[in-house]
RNA sequence: CGGGGCGUGGCUCAGCUUGGUAGAGCACCUGGUUUGGGACCAGGGGGUCGUCGGUUCAAAUCCGGCCGCCCCGACCA
């Protein structure tokens, strides 16, 4: 126990200081590493691994919602921008942008895309000239800058990963379903796959997306308290058609607009998980985005470490006919414990341990790396209890993420008591809201905190405004925020 | 961009106050002994002290600019 302690002290406790904490973690578990470029990372193998399993999950969730997939060019010119009043005021300055090529000054600036509505609707206004176009269901996975004043890896860097659905479609209805579908594709994604709990629901007119008629978000809760908006999704009404040109032919041969939308999800995802299923001992993932899903360990006496080994290996091969994650540490330069400890810091989710008295009674250890629990099993059932136990790791995770983020969600009902509460614990705090920005912003000032959103379900409603005690018009999360 | 803190082998840091030939622990390399919760012994390699400039006989150390990182704010996935 005292060995363990000494081993903590590698990673500074998250009630000492959780953003320590988290750079501590990140850097340990050898997920990214910092770039030359400010606010740049790079993303080793571990923590791309990560991106990679998350793009193909809801990939094929895209596709299987009939989406497809399409690439757009990172260049857009500066016009493109001017078009949209609102989507220009929006990102201006964080644009970064190309003046120069192959030596000479560009007549026209380029920008490096921070999102793609620009180029994507002069593209769309060029492929749809009729309702029988519609609906056109276009994703793409690619990289944007944005050249934000503050930077923390992965949560919010200069460059990022992400996807980014935009879709045309006849009416309002089609569209607005279409961005409801959406959401619910990342509310289950985000609780079945990443096992991050989520408070679905919508945006206030001031936090909606630039250009937008009303944006759609996850909001997920990090273990200090704080709110991440972990996906959005956006209804733009006909905006983007308007200043593009999006227009079709309906059935009465008449010209409409397209009514379009756009979402996504980026790496910061990857942040999230970290944040939220992490802890004093390191990264902790649920299985089904952890790169490694079993470490094997094998351990002995030098007279025994190649039978053990070999058996090892073998128990590995058994397991990745069952599809799983699985890889070996049977280096001899390290201890046992050094390498226990090496891999819950790692975030692996299971650990199997293989040694004389293992081998002896034809059986193997594991060891689940949120809570220790230990389970001895059969080599010739390994497959299933593996999958098994795996599969209970996941629906635990889960479980204690949901628990966490009900024992830091409660309900106020003024800003006074807003304000002394968060000092006391940071979380989401439910309350009533007038609609007024005044009111909104009022909290922002006095609190630190921010709507998240108006969740689609809340347990309580709020009959007054928290701020001036006027009849409300929603029931609002307010939280603290990456 | 405003306020605060910090930049010294791969990592965590000491040295700076009071200038005078760069240190520790971990990691790494070689050999040996070890292996069920961060093993041990012996030997070894690696740093123009973030960067540019100034002061000085002499700068990691004093002064200034710039860059980067962390924290707190305004902006945001």
């Amino acid at each position: 126990m005292s060995d363990k302690k000494q081993f903590v002290k590698e990673i500074t406790p998250q009630e000492e200081d959780f953003s320590r904490w988290y750079i501590d973690v990140i850097r340990k578990a050898d997920l990214m590493d910092y770039a030359p470029v400010r606010g740049c990372i790079v993303f080793k193998p571990d923590g791309y691994e990560m991106w990679e399993l998350i793009q193909k999950e809801l990939d094929a969730r895209f596709k299987e919602t009939g989406h497809r997939n399409a690439y757009f060019p990172l260049l857009i010119p500066e016009s493109f921008f001017q078009k949209e009043k609102e989507h220009v005021e929006g990102f201006n300055p964080e644009l970064p942008w190309v003046t120069e090529a192959g030596g000479e000054k560009l007549e026209e600036r380029l920008a490096i895309r921070p999102t793609s509505e620009t180029i994507i609707g002069q593209m769309f206004s060029r492929w749809i000239q009729s309702y029988r176009d519609l609906p056109l269901l276009i994703n793409q996975w690619a990289n944007v800058i944005r050249w934000e004043k503050r930077t923390l890896p992965f949560m919010r860097t200069s460059e990022f990963l992400w996807q980014e659905g935009h879709t045309a479609h006849e009416t309002e209805k089609d569209a607005r379903e279409q961005t409801m579908r959406i959401l619910e594709i990342y509310r289950d994604f985000a609780e079945n796959f990443l096992a991050i709990p989520v408070v679905v629901g919508q945006k206030t007119p001031s936090e909606k997306f630039a250009g937008a008629v009303d944006t759609y978000s996850i909001e997920a809760m990090m273990k200090d308290g704080r709110a991440v908006q972990a996906g959005t999704s956006h209804y733009m009404g006909t905006n983007f058609s308007r200043a593009f040109d999006i227009k079709y032919l309906d059935r009465n041969n008449e010209l409409q607009y397209a009514h379009t939308t756009s979402w996504g999800v980026s790496t910061r995802l990857i942040g999230s998980l970290i944040m939220v299923h992490g802890d004093n001992r390191g990264l902790a993932l649920p299985p089904k985005v952890a790169p490694t899903q079993v470490i094997v360990i094998p351990i002995g006496p030098a007279a025994k470490r190649d039978e053990v080994v070999s058996r090892a290996r073998e128990l590995m091969e058994q397991l990745k006919k069952s599809g799983i994650r699985v890889r070996i540490d049977d280096r001899d330069d390290q201890s046992p414990g050094w390498k226990f400890n090496e891999y819950e810091m790692r975030g692996v989710p299971l650990r199997l341990e293989l040694g004389p008295r293992d081998m002896e009674k034809g059986q193997a250890v594991l060891v689940s790396r949120i809570d220790g629990e230990k389970r001895f099993v059969a080599q010739e059932r390994l497959n299933e209890e593996v999958t098994a136990f795996l599969d209970e790791i996941q629906k635990k995770m889960f479980a204690l993420a949901k628990q966490f983020m009900d024992d830091h969600f409660s309900a106020v009902d003024t800003i006074d008591e807003l304000k002394t509460q968060i000092e006391e614990q940071r979380g989401f705090y439910l309350a009533g809201w007038c609609g007024s920005e005044a009111c909104e912003h009022q909290v922002k000032e006095e609190t630190g905190a921010t709507s998240r959103n108006i969740p689609t379900e809340v347990k309580e409603h709020k009959g007054r405004c928290l701020v001036c005690q006027e009849e409300a018009k929603h029931t609002v999360v307010f939280a603290r925020a990456y």
